[in-house]
RNA sequence: GCGGGGGUGGCGGAAUCGGCAGACGCAUGAGACUUAAAAUCUCAAGCCCCAAAAGGGCGUGAGGGUUCAAGUCCCUUCCCCCGCACCA
């Protein structure tokens, strides 16, 4: 009989149809298994499956039929984030409408993930362009709306010149758009819609403490990027004036060491103080000059520090010293209050700005052995000790005096304990096209009013020509534009913006647990059945944007009493960048390694295999074209070694019985279930298939060195079949296709994806005898072959026995003799 | 500057709890098969030294320490990557 050959052009599209057919990786809905949601983070219909999408895939998918073969309910839905910018762009440069190109992205995309057969349950397929999603965002913003968490308001916001639109403060990457690497971005003021997240900033912050399935930096990052610190807001008044000015500080217990105040030039106040002051026009060129700078280059390095005095005072209510008011650049209208009390002697900032203008420095904080001397301070001592020359409040700890001073600012009714936040409220409206439009109307009797639900959704209308200029496409279709109030029936416009693409995707995860409900945005019991997220996985450049706005999100729909999720995510994971020559992918370097062109020249398998094998999941993958090959070579030896023993294998039912087994054989057995072991454990718990596969690796190599006349034996065969079949079991949540065919060939009717994972059997997996290495001096001088149960004492003695430790020991005395139950000996001499 | 992660053969990486460093693979070398090549199979291989072998020494960025024993723990230091950065 000739042997089958693999040949994955063959066997895939086989497999991939039978998957589809059978319906195998639709939910249950009537299961009373126990559940398991498993998700890749959103994907952008580009055009193109990328090798990152690979790699993200392969892994969740891995973890998905693994958990299908051990008896789970998985949900493992797929769908498109699908408005944005890019559409918009491409329509202006190819001469098309976003929506065509957007569609004929994802059928390309969709034919990609299908050809690799990842387990996707396409019957909940959606993108977020769909009307039938976009509308619920819509009554999402309206249910804010009413509850006041969102608004409108005028502010300076982040504009992008390249997208023509705004981005929210975490699209602004170190000073420059976050789609546009080489694009700075400017500042202008206009009317923008506002969501609350700052309402939620406690609450966010809080809950990252019990969010443990998440990794320690992403914790961090949001962390940080919330920002929340604790203090006091302390009223300082101005002399020869009704005014206060406030300022937020977390270091009140340095308030005596106050001596001068700094505004930000933008500061309200700032005009009235220096009107008629000798000081207005230098105060007033300052300004002029950081708002310039301000445009051209505040992202780089941050700016020398640089103030000027403006010929008032203000008084230290704790002191009652004359404090100057200056304004300086380094203070930021967007932080706190806009001013700051400067301590020189304990703020290092404040130290160097006082050096440089000559201003007092007064030293309030003593160290523990009072040692800190003003003469010949070199840096500001910014850490907590002792109060000194601080009135009543000298001699008291730092922490203390935070506390009793916030007291009696609060009674002297000059100022409160604050908490302050850096997150800032979330402005989602964008002057753009492709995106959900936001179901508001402006009346010039009635003010801002929202659509009324019967009315919704707010259809995005066809807008024909892209120019890429001239503010948000949609104030051009006057038919959209010009509405009836609601409220009064006058003439009125609707709102011509869209809402930030982070929308879409800050709840996309809920709807796929019921896809298709017209009546809401999906069904409360759906869920509370599938959520939390048990695991979700992408890139860290999500950290904080996607995965902030999602949390907040999920609270927001909790407190409209939509859910009763807390948080979404129950275990998150980051994956590591695919590189090629240690570069990210790009069509400017002309290094990009097509997924179509791995499926053709080695099929799906070997590239998902590969690209799990090449690095461990969270770090960075650099492709290795060479490599590939050694990957289709493994599995094309597991599969031929599999076709050479079918013939027998199918008609083959016997299984092992342990007491009759040769030496060989039992240990054939074991290494099955020590590999049933490795491989579970990363399926549960780690993601290292690098490792896991492996380990397959291993055990392949010892059941092809099993001989023909080997395998005369019964016990032998019955253990061959067994190794081979759960090989194949655990093979298919890497490489499905081919282990379908195996599976089939050894003469099985049902398919992997319903078949059971293959048990571990601990006794079985547990050495019959071991190697010890004997160490003299903590180097392995000899190594004694024991029994797996063996004593201490036998230990000690074989060790003692060894020739070759005999002759190390020779007539030196033994002065320590450790022995470690079944791992080790070391025999220390001198 | 602050915070986090990392540095292991020619390469990717393994070592999950302080107990044999280098699993598994890629590339390499030698051999078998072949007229030849490809494919396949077998074997070798961290580095260095002692002519070779037997054997030994050295080895996880560097230096120190704890320990019978350190890639793993502690201290110092260098380098790389990531995040935040006038945050009051």
């Amino acid at each position: 009989m000739a042997e089958r050959r693999y040949d994955p052009h063959q066997i895939e599209p086989k497999w991939q149809k039978a998957w589809v057919d059978g319906r195998d990786f639709e939910v249950d809905p009537n299961s009373t298994k126990p559940k398991f949601y498993s998700l890749e983070m959103f994907v952008y219909p580009s055009g193109n499956i990328h090798m990152g999408h690979v790699r993200n895939y392969a892994l969740v998918d891995a973890v998905a039929r693994y958990r299908r073969m051990r008896g789970f309910n998985v949900l493992h839905p797929v769908g498109w984030d699908a408005f944005g910018l890019p559409a918009e762009n491409a329509a202006i440069k190819h001469n098309t409408h976003p929506e065509v190109w957007t569609r004929q992205c994802i059928a390309n995309m969709k034919r990609q993930l299908l050809k690799l057969g990842f387990s996707l349950d396409w019957s909940r397929e959606f993108a977020t362009c769909d009307v039938d999603y976009y509308r619920w965002n819509q009554w999402f913003f309206i249910k804010m709306f009413e509850r006041g968490l969102a608004y409108r308001k005028k502010s300076t916001l982040n504009w992008c010149p390249m997208c023509e639109t705004t981005l929210a403060n975490e699209q602004v990457v170190g000073g420059w758009c976050w789609r546009h690497e080489d694009t700075l971005v400017e500042s202008r003021d206009l009317e923008q819609w506002f969501l609350k997240i700052t309402d939620y900033a406690d609450e966010l912050n809080a809950y990252l403490d019990k969010l443990t399935g998440f990794p320690d930096r992403t914790l961090l990052m949001q962390r940080n990027w919330i920002g929340k610190s604790e203090g006091a807001n302390i009223d300082f008044p101005v002399e020869n004036s009704s005014n206060r000015i406030s300022v937020f500080t977390t270091r009140i217990d340095t308030i005596f060491g106050a001596t001068y105040m700094v505004l930000a030039p933008e500061h309200r106040i700032v005009d009235e103080l220096v009107s008629g002051q000798p000081e207005e026009r230098q105060v007033k060129e300052f300004r002029e000059k950081t708002r310039q700078e301000d445009k051209a280059e505040r992202a780089s390095d941050p700016q020398e520090k640089e103030g000027v005095f403006t010929g008032r005072y203000a008084l230290n209510p704790f002191s009652g010293e004359r404090m100057p008011i200056w304004i300086g650049n380094f203070v930021v209208m967007e932080y706190g209050t806009g001013a700051v009390m400067s301590v020189p002697a304990h703020d290092q900032r404040d130290f160097e700005f006082a050096l440089k203008y000559r201003l007092p420095v007064r030293l309030v904080i003593q160290n523990r052995d009072h040692s800190l001397a003003l003469d010949g301070m070199r840096e500001a001592f910014i850490e907590d000790g002792i109060l000194v020359e601080s009135g009543e409040f000298s001699g008291q700890p730092s922490s203390a005096a935070r506390a009793s001073m916030t007291a009696k600012a609060e009674r002297g009714g000059f100022g409160k304990s604050a908490i302050q936040f850096r997150i800032k409220d979330w402005g989602i409206s964008r002057q753009r096209y492709w995106g959900t439009p936001i179901p508001m109307i402006h009346c010039e009797r009635c003010g801002v009013v929202p659509v009324p639900e019967k009315d919704l959704p707010v259809i995005l209308p066809r807008v024909e020509r892209f120019t890429g200029t001239g503010g948000s496409p949609l104030s051009t279709v006057p038919e959209f534009i010009n509405v009836n109030c609601p409220r009064c029936d006058g003439m009125a416009r609707r709102d011509s913006d869209t809402m930030d693409t982070f929308v879409d995707s800050s709840w996309y995860f809920f709807r796929y647990c019921d896809p298709r409900n017209s009546d809401r945005p999906f069904e409360p019991k759906s869920i509370d059945y599938w959520f939390p997220i048990d695991l979700y996985i992408g890139g860290i450049e999500h950290a904080i944007l996607h995965l902030i706005y999602s949390r907040f999100w999920t609270k927001m729909m909790r407190d409209l009493d939509v859910v009763k999720v807390n948080e979404p995510i129950a275990n998150l994971f980051h994956l590591g960048m695919v590189l090629k020559d240690g570069a990210v992918m790009s069509k400017s370097k002309g290094n990009i390694v097509d997924p179509d062109d791995i499926v053709s020249d080695f099929g799906a398998d070997t590239a998902r295999m590969f690209i799990l094998f090449l690095a461990p999941p969270e770090k960075e993958l650099d492709w290795d074209d060479a490599a590939v090959a050694g990957m289709f070579k493994f599995l094309q030896k597991v599969f031929r070694l599999v076709a050479q023993n079918t013939g027998w294998m199918k008609d083959f039912s016997a299984t092992p019985d342990e007491a009759l087994l040769s030496a060989p054989a039992k240990s054939l057995r074991r290494k099955m279930h020590q590999t049933i072991k490795r491989v579970s454990d990363d399926l549960e718990h780690r993601l290292h298939f690098n490792v896991s596969i492996a380990a397959m690796m291993e055990l392949h190599n010892e059941m092809s060195a099993v001989e023909a006349k080997d395998l005369e034996d019964p016990g032998t065969r019955a253990v061959f079949k067994e190794s081979c079949e759960t090989l194949i079991r655990m093979i298919s949540v890497f490489a499905p296709h081919i282990a379908e065919e195996m599976w089939e060939l050894n003469g099985h009717s049902n398919r992997l994806t319903r078949a059971a994972w293959p048990e571990y059997n601990e006794l079985l997996a547990a050495e019959e005898e071991i190697e010890i290495p004997i160490q003299i001096n903590g180097k392995v001088r000899g190594r004694i072959l024991v029994a797996a149960d063996v004593s201490e004492a036998e230990m000690r003695e074989r060790a003692l026995g060894d020739t070759k430790v005999k002759s190390w020991v020779g007539d030196k005395t033994v002065v320590k003799f450790i022995v470690v139950p079944k791992r080790l000996v070391n025999i220390v001499v001198r």
